[in-house]
DNA sequence: CCCCGGACGTTATACGTAAAACCTCGGCGC
DNA sequence: GCGCCGAGGTTTTACGTATAACGTCCGGGG
């Protein structure tokens, strides 16, 4: 039974607590911050306690904020809130988070490409520090020079921007992918690439190339959404001259254009023609056939980024993390079809 | 060329802009909050701005939220951050919040059922208002009864906890399937219903209970989740008697879910069996055959959320929303198969 | 007997901003 | 010649918190 204030009234401050417990404001805070030992005695800080809980007393945070000189938020910068991978790179971030009294908040970079006006205007809260994503290059810029700690995912180790790195081991990947499909029987290749420039993808066409030298390899490029992919997919495989017979894609969304291109042109899948895609989305496995991708631990890889994070914020350095990834080799891709 | 400060040097303060410019902290202030109509004088004005600009100086949120007593900050409540749905919801919320220099911050409820122990900790902003999906009803909880401004989406219109309402005609919704399907021959049911208990799910069953009586009509729930959805799908569709010829879903997730499961059974889409999803995600499109599914206006239903707490935060009311629904007929469905 | 050092609090202050209240000065009406 | 007013500022205060600096009382060692 818990006695409601009147809806409009003021909420309690650290003084009305005070008042109420009959000590002053200062032993408030002590106690209430569990910094008392030794300072306030038992039975004081059991009734302040009592006090706090009586009159739902929650802390000011903008007070707060503004004494310690920090907020205990960090802002996680991503491409897009409807790509499925940031999704669990945030829970990962925000579980860490809040192991430590963090807060995560999200700033989704705006689809339309260009710079945003002014991004802590959005934000609209006074940060830590910042983890972004290399995918949101643009969004990005505005943070950058601030002197806000910047914790960078999947991004060029080289930017000396960036106070900390956490990687996913891409390029393995590909490798991966790669020596699937060599090992199926496949020579001519399809590289689906994201329209999106960003030090990731550079990585995977690197390796791609690299791996598949001495084999017919071409590049097309597509932003990140099914309708554009197919459209992409669906002129490369009707181009003239012999068709690749593996799509390798740098995303499960741009493979799962590849599915309905194929479709389109009479093409199955995997018969006729192998698709990989990246990331193990929840999408990889609700076409059919289920999508050959690699796996990323996005969890993980949010988790990593807050800890480097944190650790920056501590004063440490946080070396540079590259996480493995996986081959899940499923239905979309299988023997090379006999020429 | 910028002049950077050095990057551990504290931020500027307008005490400092105030120095730089010759002039006190107060008018500063009134300068930079565009107040000094007939107060400063234009030439005053310019140089404060002008020393703003060289210091690189951004006033202190904290500090400012602190002397307004108010944040500009919004809250908004999902059930879960992979659900496209409300990514979109938020990208229409957090149009309008900018209009009005508020930011949003999204507080994602946790997959695993059960309350959060301190959804302010996580939050970790201080908040003007709550905006909430009736979907992420635990999560909720414990936001009642802190008197913030609270906009229900989809939710119980009689509910009185929530100042404002906005809520999307999914009743509509379900009739325009049912009649869909009925014009298509289609005389036995099931409904894949959503096990998440929530109001929105309720109207769509009330719904559907209500168009369908004089048929037959069964009802089986799965976590919006694919892989739970085939499951209780094949289960049903394997099922001793007569087969359902139509598949009516709460959600896009669910119907991928039941065309898996048909396609493991044998079943074709649409020929033998036809699958109706709910809420028009890219999901819908992605697949083979393309989901008839009901399109709601995710963008503007997260528009119209901002625009009513807003309202309320003005102290005007709000009068309740209902935003209406459109079929999209595609491969999905098809004439019921001759008995 | 005096002084000293814990134990237990209190008083005072600073964080950076917004804005109310207050100053100063020159011009103008009467 | 005096008062008043408006333009163009400045001084001051408050927001709520955390914490450094400062009492006060009491028991005990020298």
């Amino acid at each position: 039974m818990q006695s409601h204030e009147p809806l409009g009234g003021a909420r309690p401050t650290s003084r009305d607590v005070a008042r109420a417990a009959g000590v002053s404001q200062a032993t408030v805070s002590l106690v209430l911050g569990e910094k008392w030992r030794g300072r306030v005695s038992e039975r004081t800080a059991e009734s302040v306690r009592h006090a706090a809980d009586e009159l739902d007393y929650r802390p000011n945070l903008a007070a707060r904020n503004l004494r310690l000189g920090r907020t205990r938020t960090a802002l996680l910068v991503v491409p897009a809130l409807t790509n499925e991978f940031f999704a669990h790179v945030y829970t990962g971030a925000a579980a860490v988070a809040a192991r430590h009294g963090f807060g995560v908040v999200l700033y989704p970079s705006p689809d339309g490409v260009g710079p945003t006006r002014d991004p802590f205007a959005s934000a609209q809260a006074a940060l830590d520090g910042v983890i972004a994503s290399s995918m949101a290059a643009d969004a990005l810029k505005a943070f950058r020079g601030t002197g806000l700690p910047l914790v960078m995912l999947d991004s060029d180790p080289a930017d000396p921007g960036a106070a900390a790195h956490v990687n996913l081991d891409v390029a393995d990947g590909m490798r991966r992918v790669t020596r699937h499909l060599l090992g199926l029987g496949h020579r001519r290749f399809l590289h689906l690439a994201s329209a999106v420039p960003s030090w990731t993808f550079d990585v995977r066409a690197a390796a791609l190339a690299d791996a598949l030298r001495g084999t017919e390899l071409r590049t097309v490029r597509a932003p990140l959404n099914v309708a554009d992919a197919r459209e992409a997919a669906h002129l490369a495989l009707a181009a003239p001259g012999p068709r690749p017979t593996a799509v390798i894609c740098d995303d499960d969304i741009l493979a799962v254009g590849v599915g309905k291109a194929a479709h389109r042109l009479g093409l199955r899948v995997p018969e006729d023609l192998s698709v990989t895609g990246f990331d193990d989305m929840a999408l990889a496995t609700a076409v059919e056939p289920e999508l050959t991708t690699v796996r990323l631990p996005a969890e993980e890889f949010g988790r990593r980024g807050m800890e480097a994070l944190l650790a920056v914020l501590a004063g440490e350095q946080a070396p540079p993390v590259t996480l493995p990834v996986d081959l899940v080799p499923r239905g979309s891709t299988g023997p090379a079809p006999a020429v």
